[in-house]
RNA sequence: GCCGAUGUGGCUCAAUUGGCAGAGCAGCUGAUUUGUAAUCAGCAGGUUAACGGUUCGAGUCCGUUCAUCGGCUCCA
């Protein structure tokens, strides 16, 4: 009798003599952690044993992440193998799982087509029935090298060499199948129940573009059909969400061949929710000490070589101009800016910290595959201030900074971010100012301030401005990746270069501290957001139009026009629908537009002097008169509810 | 920028193997005067992204360019 220990503690016991693999395929539905299954293979000992011991069957399930992981590793072994089958001129490249599946890249003159991808899925249906087992062995480094020469795979080859000298080097084979891999994976591959090949891709060796461009298939695999089929659709009610599409069907903003790529519009209704949305946070930041300046949207090209900004962004800015004897670029950010209106004046500690903020215009020469909508443009609206302080009011400066971030998400409803503390990557001089002792004064004040307001944020390395530290705040959009919504930056840098200071205490002059910051960000990525979150059912302090008048017929247009009037009085944004259609048709529109309020106005209404109230949220909730109505709607403008 | 896909009225989509560019919605005009998610009829709207090529004939095939979409790289 064998007695296996499962992970919450209880027993399960199997008649002797079985082999673990039997046994783990049992327990975990072939879902076992094995990186010593190779080894184990065909093993009766006592397994409890085993199981007590950390080399063992941790056993895992598709609810664990690692366990989801395994399986998803295992699919993209097999993904390989029908690939390896179908074209054996492709070179394998790597094959790792991902947040919500899995990825190969191959190197395949032509790349795939995604008929090729039907074929591909078809192969891995055959090696999943094949119930092939998978079985890990390793081979001493030199060894490991000759096996991949072996089966001319340059890319495994690379891959091997560069790890360490003594290393050992474990292998999993599949059938006619073997891969380079740390593992763990599935014990065979007749478990991979549900998969699906979602999308062809090009993605470059180890990431960096001055290598070989691969062909990279994206798939992903879960253990029931009906989770692949949910996340199948959730995909694609993303795509609805997607500020593209909402931001043109709610007349939003929109962008025109001929006034170039990447420079959206903001329409009548875009630029109303963007005015708001202005208005919001310089009212926030006036509230908390900021002076808010008006600056050009070009500067000398002096200006951004003293800042340092040439050396590293100039092949990310629109070309420089030549006028007269003088060289002018759009500006990409506004630090020089700032950094120039600082010395503009001379400064005590008395009267530090000076708050610099601007809504202010920049230009970006992105690169034409990196845009999207108004999530990224080569034209975009910062947020932007900088805070000029003393090296004892970083603390907290900061502190303030973050404090406003919270209270800005809390007012939007934002609840779904991440925090990142970037780093700079030591080992890169190129990319980052070269001031070891700078850099770690600069990452230990933002990690302590971190830490004392107990906030959960991850540390990242190599994402650092490169004059300084950084807190970012990052979501993650309907459709695409995750992107950086506000934030803070800590620069010893560019004050200096810019030889800005102030008189301290002691009448010595001092070089003050910035921390450049953007609540919102840029308002274009913001309001993409905002539309994402929301789907366009704005909160009725944000919606473009809060009320929409709908007259039953033409004769009840003069009611409607007066309604309207006086609700225009108190400030309240409103339209009144003035087409001769009916009653219905009028409030399937506005329902579509999303506007949360619809007032439909007849006969009873007028002779009352009453509307009748369609919400989008509650629909028909009967008549009320205009006080009683502007005085809930006003309540929602202060609560900023729906 | 790189790899791949896509591009037909404002929007969503049709158009057998290459054979007369079509529909719905939106728009305009008229009728209707309407009570909580689409009233009826008519009209107009196109160099099929642009340019070039193959062909008796190109929306369809080939080439170049542009734009959009999915990724990669980048993101001060």
């Amino acid at each position: 009798m064998i007695k296996v220990t499962l992970k919450d503690g209880s027993f399960k016991e199997y008649e002797a003599p079985k082999s673990i693999i039997e046994i783990a395929e049992d327990i975990s539905e072939g879902l076992a952690r094995n990186a010593c299954a190779g080894e184990l293979d065909g093993e009766t000992a006592d397994l409890r044993t085993i199981v007590d011991t950390d080399c063992s069957l941790s056993i895992l399930t598709c609810n664990d992440d690692a366990g989801l992981a395994a399986y998803r590793h295992t699919t993209s072994h097999i993904l390989a193998q029908a690939v390896k089958r179908l074209y054996p001129q492709a070179k394998l490249a790597i094959g790792p799982s991902i947040a919500e599946g899995f990825y190969y890249d191959f190197d395949i003159e032509g790349g795939f087509t995604p008929e090729d991808l039907e074929k591909i899925e078809g192969e891995m249906k055959k090696i999943i029935k094949e119930a092939l087992p998978l079985e890990r062995f390793t081979l001493p480094r030199d060894e490991a090298i000759k096996f991949m020469e072996e089966k001319d795979e340059p890319y495994k080859v690379e891959l091997i060499t560069d790890l360490p000298e003594d290393s050992v080097i474990s292998f999993y084979k599949q059938g006619d199948f073997t891969d380079l891999c740390a593992g763990p994976h599935l014990m065979n591959t007749k478990f991979v129940k549900a998969y699906k090949l979602t999308s062809l891709a090009g993605a470059y060796w180890r990431g960096s573009e001055k290598n070989k461009m691969l062909t990279r298939i994206y798939g992903t695999a879960f253990p029931k059909k009906t989770d692949l089929e949910e996340y199948l659709a959730k995909l694609e009610e993303a795509k609805l969400r997607d500020h593209r599409k909402i931001g043109r069907e709610l007349g939003l903003f929109m962008t025109d061949e001929l006034v170039g790529k990447g420079m959206p519009m903001f329409l009548p209704k875009g630029y109303t929710l963007w005015r708001i949305l202005e208005n919001y946070i310089r009212d926030k930041e006036l509230d908390a000490g900021y002076q808010h300046v008006l600056t050009p949207c070009v500067g000398t090209v002096e200006l951004y070589k003293t800042s340092g900004h040439w050396e590293h962004y100039k092949d990310n800015m629109f070309p420089a101009m030549e006028v007269d004897d003088e060289t002018y670029v759009l500006r990409p950010m506004n630090c020089p800016h700032h950094m120039r209106i600082y010395a503009n004046s001379a400064h005590s500690y008395r009267n530090l910290p000076v708050r610099i903020g601007e809504i202010a215009h920049d230009f970006r020469y992105e690169q034409s595959g990196a845009l999207k909508g108004i999530e990224r443009g080569r034209h975009f609206c910062q947020n932007d201030a900088h805070l000029f302080v003393t090296p004892e009011q970083i603390k907290d400066e900061f502190t303030k900074v973050v404090e406003m971030i919270f209270d800005t998400y809390k007012d939007f409803g934002i609840t779904d971010y991440r925090m990142v503390l970037s780093l700079r990557d030591p080992a890169d001089k190129e990319k980052y100012h070269d001031d070891d002792e700078m850099w770690d004064i600069a990452e230990n004040a933002l990690r302590n301030v971190l830490n004392e307001m107990g906030l959960d944020y991850t540390e990242e390395i190599g994402e650092a401005a490169f004059y300084g530290p950084k807190l970012d705040v990052n979501v993650k959009p309907a459709v695409g990746a995750e992107y950086t919504l506000s934030t803070c930056q800590l620069d010893f840098c560019l004050p200096a270069k810019f030889n800005l200071t102030y008189i301290d205490k002691d009448s010595k002059e001092r070089t003050p501290v910035v921390l450049h910051r953007a609540i919102l960000g840029s308002l274009d990525r913001f309001m993409a957001y905002l539309i994402e979150e929301t789907m366009g059912a704005f909160p009725v302090w944000l919606a473009p139009v809060q009320i929409k008048v709908l007259p039953i017929s033409e004769k009840f247009l003069d009611y409607a026009r007066s309604v309207a009037k006086k609700l225009k009085e108190k400030d309240l944004r409103v339209e009144v629908d003035t087409r001769n259609e009916k009653i219905g048709y009028k409030i399937r529109e506005a329902r579509s537009l999303k506007i949360p309020y619809m007032l439909i106005v007849g006969a009873k209404e007028e002779e009352n002097g009453m509307v009748a109230v369609r919400t989008r949220e509650d629909g028909d909730i009967g008549a009320m008169s205009l006080e009683e109505l502007e005085a809930q709607i006003h309540q929602k403008i202060v609560e900023k509810s729906l």
